[in-house]
DNA sequence: AGTTGATCATGA
DNA sequence: TCATGATCAACT
């Protein structure tokens, strides 16, 4: 097996690609792409990711986009227990604090992210060394209406606390199905935020993740209960 | 500092 | 036990 050097040109294109790593272990697929593998992901959490991104073609180089904006598709590794549930929740994207008004769901990075997804479930058991873990079935899913209409109502909820300034009261226990987290390096990043009174404020960077009930409702339909 | 790739690890 | 809040690495 060999590693593509080009995106892949059309979907089926990606599938193709995709279904030639089912079964793999990462060990394996590491060794394919001469990359070494971590003892666990203390210290290279999106290990995994890259990986996946190196054997599919994927541009290298993160942007704010589809990693295959050329098919309209998003790749996301997503580690599961035996019986095939998610172990993780599943982050989606940034999320901008500031200027969002006009903002609207029609648009925004979640819909555009999540519209098209080639999801790539990954054993992740902790007791398992990464070397071990096996690559289950990539699919390719696509957001239906349903999924869409609980996805929008979570990220409006949300959206309206940001515009109010209301960032600093809300939690990850906000959202169905979306949730709003903190997504940076560390403790003491900051970054700029709608304050009560309309001003600026500084605030911790955060991130919208997929819970890992909505995840495991995609696994499910595509595997089988 | 922003954004991608995510998982870790502690409190409840 | 498990989700929330925190954190790690690479690259722009």
């Amino acid at each position: 097996m060999k590693l593509p050097s080009v995106p892949p040109c059309s979907i089926d294109e990606l599938l193709q690609r995709a279904e030639q790593l089912a079964g793999l272990t990462l060990g394996e697929l590491g060794q394919i792409a001469n990359i070494r593998v971590p003892k666990d992901f203390k210290r290279e959490k999106g290990w995994s990711g890259q990986l996946l991104e190196l054997a599919l073609g994927a541009q290298a180089g993160s942007k704010a986009q589809q990693d295959f904006a050329n098919i309209g598709v998003e790749l996301k590794t997503i580690p599961i227990d035996l019986t095939g549930k998610p172990l993780e929740t599943t982050y989606v994207c940034y999320a901008h604090l500031t200027d969002v008004a006009g903002i609207h769901w029609a648009t925004s990075s979640v819909r555009n992210k999540l519209n098209k997804v080639l999801w790539v479930p990954i054993d992740g058991r902790r007791d398992i060394s990464p070397s071990e873990r096996c690559i289950a079935t990539p699919f390719l899913w696509s957001l239906q209406a349903e999924q869409e209409a609980a996805l929008r109502q979570d990220w409006e909820e949300i959206m309206d606390m940001i515009a109010m300034g209301d960032i600093e009261n809300i939690t990850a226990r906000h959202g169905e199905y979306l949730q709003l987290r903190p997504k940076a390096a560390n403790g003491s990043a900051l970054t700029d935020a709608i304050g009560r009174n309309g001003q600026i404020v500084q605030t911790r960077p955060r991130g919208f993740y997929l819970r890992k009930e909505f995840t495991s409702k995609i696994l499910a339909d595509y595997f089988g209960e």
